[in-house]
DNA sequence: TATCTTTTCCGAAACGTTTCGGAACTACTC
DNA sequence: GAGTAGTTCCGAAACGTTTCGGAAAAGATA
């Protein structure tokens, strides 16, 4: 490989002189630094990145750190992360470390190893937790990082997050402003800083409204198909009041709410309003469903570019204002909701 | 982050024996390892990955390189690849990078710039082609790597590989030898080397069999449900001679075919017998199949540690022989397949 | 002519590690 | 007591880059 030395002998320069060219330095000729950039092409030159990491503190890498888990294999979201990362940081010309633990394994000493062998300029973290420990040790490790979600009261890091509480309120006052009185939630896994989010948007919209707020309706569980389903049995079977209409974290569990609600002989609309927020999962459209689907969507997809700048600017020391970043989301309205009738909601069955 | 150099100095011994010591080192007392142990431990020291990739050569780095493609979000192939290989190197340690390519960037300039960085010590190549550029590359820029499969005449480089030419001839015969004559192979995407060498395989029992060889009943195409209900609709509703078996190159392929037998009214293995060779893909249990799918099972999961085992042995400068390992697959029978009278196979619809 | 700027260049040090070639010391052999 | 062998240590160089603090040359100003 060539070396900084190489084109200096082959150009008659010395090596701070190339160095300084090739960094478009101010005082270097123009004349030189052409000849210079030049030869570095032809003899296809690419600074060593564990030479300059040690002298700049800069490498150009940036990890992942994810646990492993049984279901991997079938985790499309996890794929859609990995994939849109990869892409966006290896078009920057920076590299992507995915690193997986074990499936329990503490994640803190896995990012202390990291940090201390200092390769990495950088992480990006997911799955934020409603107090996550990760978010504290890497900010009092020193080390660049954006967060894919907001979680704490101190929010003083760089992230990229779409307004999930809002989110969670339109969805559910879109179905009480259509009268319905008992709307059930079906929320992700308890713990993650945007469950708890949406659970708020949800707990204010129901208030607002001026329901009475049932507990049983809002369940925290995995967002996948399988839960949607049993869920949803589980809503329309006991003798707990039953909702009229359901909020779905993602499109996934509205696909298996849609086919228990198929099983128990209920239809959507006309006995139970469905609507649900579209993070745009592969092999999934809302727009496909039978009744469409009414949504708030905000393409995951989408996600990928801003943490990527986020973290990036984090690196390079940018002013934390410009690491903060809200995505959009839109309000479709489809025709999974009808509106109810006072009569019929006031029903108990 | 502690330094050679603080060790050194909270010990009052020299860089040099420091290092030598945490290295183990022959010329450096036992106890004076153990106390330098100790202190590297209690200061949570980890060598610097650049220092150390910068005089020794060796960052502890592997790289995955693969092209970004439209369905990649679907493609649960990718997703175990890419599990399993970061799994693995990080349980050893080591970092695992994956650079998703353009959609149709050319793959050598690439390796070339990666290379040139100088960070990596090696690199896993999937999906290698009949005559793929990137293992001549590679092996002419000096840099260890392991392929998954093999390609080519000169096979003087590490792999993992199963028996691609041996199972597809297993799977031909075991039909033929059940009074089968038009067996049908739906093969993967033409080009690939795995896929060219099943067809080798294929073709030998054909022969073997003494069966005319009827090119129609050879399909290359993509390893999906979709390309599996297809071809088997084309292979089924044409005038051309129809087949009495079909040989599919994965278990997802089979469930299309199945399904597409299922709508033409067809019966397994009453009409039509069918094998397949089974990855594990996840979410598709040959077993669970009606009838049960007989299959030669190879799990792709078993792949990712000899892969990772090939890897660090090539970086480490093993010899070649311990770096080429065959994966072994089982034959299981099942319940997918019939004996055909001589006389039914003598009648051409 | 002497002094000051500006432009263009360079030597040397530094980053943290590994490793080569010895040095110092002890213990043993003849 | 000289030589040999073994054990335990260390200084210095090297890897390839960036950067600090100048230096040399040329032109402008006094």
């Amino acid at each position: 490989m060539a070396t900084l030395k190489d084109i200096a002998r082959v150009l008659n320069l010395s090596i701070t002189q190339v160095s300084r060219a090739l960094n478009d330095h101010s005082d270097v000729n123009e004349e030189t630094r052409l000849r210079v950039k030049d030869t570095a092409r032809a003899m296809n030159y690419h600074p060593n990145a564990s030479a300059r990491k040690l002298v700049s503190g800069r490498s150009g890498m940036v990890g992942l750190v994810v646990p492993q888990h049984r279901k991997i294999g079938q985790d499309s979201i996890f794929l859609e992360v990995v994939a849109g990362l990869s892409t966006q940081f290896s078009g920057r010309g920076m590299q992507f470390v995915l690193h997986m633990m074990a499936e329990h394994e503490p994640a803190l000493p896995v990012y202390q190893r990291l940090i201390g062998k200092a390769l990495l300029d950088g992480f990006v973290l997911i799955d934020p937790q409603d107090q996550d420990p990760r978010i504290d040790f890497l900010r009092k490790s020193g080390i660049a990082f954006v967060v894919h979600g907001r979680c704490g009261k101190i929010i003083d890091y760089p992230y990229f997050d779409i307004e999930n509480e809002q989110l969670a309120y339109d969805l559910t006052t879109h179905l009480a402003s259509r009268g319905h009185r008992r709307i059930a939630f079906l929320n992700g896994l308890a713990g993650r800083s945007y469950v708890t989010v949406r659970e708020g948007g949800y707990r204010r919209a129901v208030q607002d409204a001026g329901v009475e707020n049932l507990p049983h309706l809002h369940i925290n569980g995995e967002m996948d198909e399988a839960t949607g389903l049993t869920d949803t049995v589980r809503l329309f079977t006991g003798d707990a009041p039953r909702p009229t209409a359901i909020v779905c974290g993602n499109v996934r569990l509205a696909r298996g709410v849609f086919e228990a609600l198929a099983a128990l002989g209920l239809s959507v609309p006309g006995d139970v309003s469905v609507v649900a927020h579209d993070d745009e999962l592969p092999g999934l459209r809302a727009s496909a469903f039978f009744p469409a689907l009414t949504v708030t969507k905000s393409p995951l997809r989408d996600s990928w570019e801003p943490l990527a700048d986020c973290l990036a600017g984090a690196i390079e020391g940018k002013p934390l204002g410009t690491l903060q970043r809200l995505g959009r989301y839109v309000f479709i309205e489809r025709k999974s909701v009808a509106t109810v009738l006072p009569s019929k909601s006031a029903s108990n069955r």
